[in-house]
DNA sequence: GCGATCTAGAGTTCTAGAACACTGGAGGCT
DNA sequence: AGCCTCCAGTGTTCTAGAACTCTAGATCGC
């Protein structure tokens, strides 16, 4: 809001559609009416009433997909930072499933973070192996595992369709994780991303990169997760020492 | 890219703009040509520029300063979530210099989240500490700590703007933190914040909520802080009894 | 049954202004 | 020196279209 009150008309009109949203008049993955009848409807031209839905979209609340609509969001989920495991915020009371989906598995060149992180040379043959994580079938998060091609050529061998990769590491390869270096960041999802993810491309997404070691010290697996921004939270608890910072 | 090859004017002109800014043409801080100016000069409009560079905001790679100018961003900073230490990535081999400055201390009605955080009743009286903190002179979070009354009645009566609160806590009062949950979730910042930290009101940051617990297990104290989204990435270190999730 | 093509419906891009709001410095007044 | 007002410079909002692009389902041909 400026100093003098006024509320532009694309604010007021975010705030109309947020207030239907919450009061749960329009229910997660329910479609909005397309973008000319909204303007109409709230009287204003379909710039203005793009520039509300831009905030809305930031705010995750919407997602617009080019050429079928503009819909609801889905809600967040926390991820457990600390713990390495996820919980459902609102989702939990609503009894979620969650279930891997297996996507891809193919030896390939490791760009340069997967081939550094995992101390490699400059695009070194590497297995990656794709995954699709859905809570009560809602896509959260896209992982990617690129295992250096040592380690790759055991690990193709075996049903990643039905064989979590960490069984196949510790129980046919004796690998136990007993390390990792984790980096979240902010990112705009790729167009693949997006597709696997249901979302579109260039929505906003953490982007988790983590290196896991074995108990020798050696960078086992590199794993890059994408998580949808408008489903993911983090979460953490702390012991001390000592004083804080 | 759409499947046909053609980029937007706007893509094109965020990339002509974000070149620029690679290359060092437009150093961190400098301000830009003014948004009239650059339509001009790229042969668009004003509404086709303005979009090209809410592309460049979005990427933290601009700040646009209503009435002032766009101004290209300065460097992110790594907050190391597990070790709470904030070091500075590309900011250290610069020799970055961090300072807080105290900003405010004052009683006053606990909003929702920090009476629940603290186990008060709602709207219950605590104390605020308010401080910034600053690298090489520039705001990057911007802090505030909600304390009980009972226990801010004896914490106001110590120089805040000399004696890091924490110090405070332990060696006046006798309070060591043992314990502290912290969640972290993006939001936009308000117009306050946004002005303590140097950014534009609704521009992207991450929101760290901590509550921190003495050996007895009480709630000493809460923490909010903003950290603006172009500021802060989260990294890691793991260390695990078993396999990983 | 499958692949290719078409099309309606919906989102996206872009134009060409005009007017409103914010900011900080300059100048005047006390 | 401090305060207030004004204003140039800059960002922001909004109009009223027109045209482009994407998507998925329908239809047609093989």
């Amino acid at each position: 809001m400026s100093v003098n009150g006024r509320v532009p008309r694309y604010q007021q009109i975010a705030d109309a559609l947020r207030e239907r949203i919450r009061a749960g008049e329009l229910a997660p993955g329910a479609r909005l009416d397309n973008q000319r009848q909204l303007a109409r409807s709230f009287g204003v031209t379909l710039m203005t009433l793009r520039q509300a839905l831009e905030v809305l979209e930031r705010e995750r609340l919407i997602v617009r997909r080019h050429g079928l609509g503009t819909f609801v969001a889905g809600p967040s989920i926390d991820y457990d930072i600390l713990h390495l495991q996820r919980f459902a915020g609102d989702l939990q009371a609503q009894g979620e499933r969650v279930e891997t989906r297996f996507l891809a598995c193919r030896f390939t060149l490791a760009d340069r973070r997967a081939a550094a992180a995992l101390g490699l040379g400059p695009r070194a043959r590497v297995l990656v192996v794709e995954r699709l994580r859905l809570v009560d079938g809602l896509p959260v998060s896209l992982q990617r595992s690129f295992l250096p091609a040592k380690i790759g050529d055991e690990v193709v061998r075996a049903d990643l369709a039905a064989t979590p990769l960490h069984h196949v590491l510790e129980f046919k390869l004796g690998l136990v994780i007993q390390r990792a270096r984790e980096t979240v960041s902010a990112v705009r999802l790729g167009r693949r991303e997006a597709r696997e993810l249901g979302c579109r491309q260039g929505a906003p997404a953490f982007e988790s990169e983590r290196v896991s070691f074995s108990g020798g010290g050696a960078p086992v697996v590199f794993d890059r997760v994408f998580i949808p921004g408008d489903r993911f939270r983090i979460t953490r608890e702390l012991q001390y020492e000592g004083a804080i910072a």
